[in-house]
DNA sequence: TGAAACCTTCACATCAGTGAGAAGGCAAGC
DNA sequence: GCTTGCCTTCTCACTGATGTGAAGGTTTCA
């Protein structure tokens, strides 16, 4: 699919997604018009690197964990081309990662606690 | 304490948190020689500020949402003060947190299904 | 008395993202 | 063919947020 399509399935502005190819997150091909064309996952990569962002992640260590973060159905890299600094750098990021879940976790708690104590009407509402 | 103790103590840099007390994020009290006096309590809450930073939430959301997030032993502000619009802003913000999580989470499981399947040695260290 | 810690302020750095201009590709309709 | 309209290309410059460096001055303390 070309960027405008991408855009609207993604809800990502076409100006966002070809900053994304030059941060090196996005690679899509190009037609002989020189009009990117993207294939069907871009769709799903496209909502994954917006995630992450708004997680905190930076545009370096996205680029650097997203080849290991595909869907089943998909093929991961060969584990030949993996090297100890990768693997290292894998743990080093997932822990950073695990940290942020429990530091967003624990002020969630906080939040919820607090509306329940003052609105316990509407208490349960999210998982 | 005065700015350097805290400093020491949470390992973020006075510059730093002088930043955000201009950003609101900190109110210390000034001894008359205009020295900032921070509490006891101000460690605690600096690493909280530093952990929802490095979650990518904005200084403005944790501005928002800081007065509700203190220990237990802390007292919340009286539900007086709350306004229909703070309940929904938290509820809004919790929302926000929860996808962060899910978001997080997701991919910290890639990862280590990727790397427990490449380094089965390594793989069932974290939590 | 001199070093270390503190104060304010201005300017700069980085990162993620945006606006806008100028130009090319392409399909529909005159 | 030729215009109209939309989509695409690239590039330069800019914004806003988070954070830093450094100058120049005051206070504390050994």
């Amino acid at each position: 699919m070309r960027i405008g399509e991408l855009s609207r399935r993604t809800g990502v502005p076409t100006r966002m997604l070809r900053y994304y190819e030059e941060q090196d997150l996005l690679h899509p091909d190009r037609a002989d018009n020189g009009y990117r064309s993207y294939p069907e996952a871009a769709v799903y990569r496209v909502q994954q690197i917006r995630g992450l962002l708004d997680s905190g992640l930076t545009t370096e260590i996205i680029r650097n964990i997203l080849p290991f973060l595909d869907r089943p159905d998909q093929l991961h890299p060969h584990p030949d081309c993996l090297t100890a600094e990768t693997t290292a750098l894998l743990r080093g990021e997932a822990e950073r990662i695990q940290a942020r879940i429990d530091c967003l976790g624990r002020n969630l708690r906080a939040i919820r606690e607090y509306l329940a104590a003052v609105a316990p009407d509407h208490a349960g509402e999210q998982a």
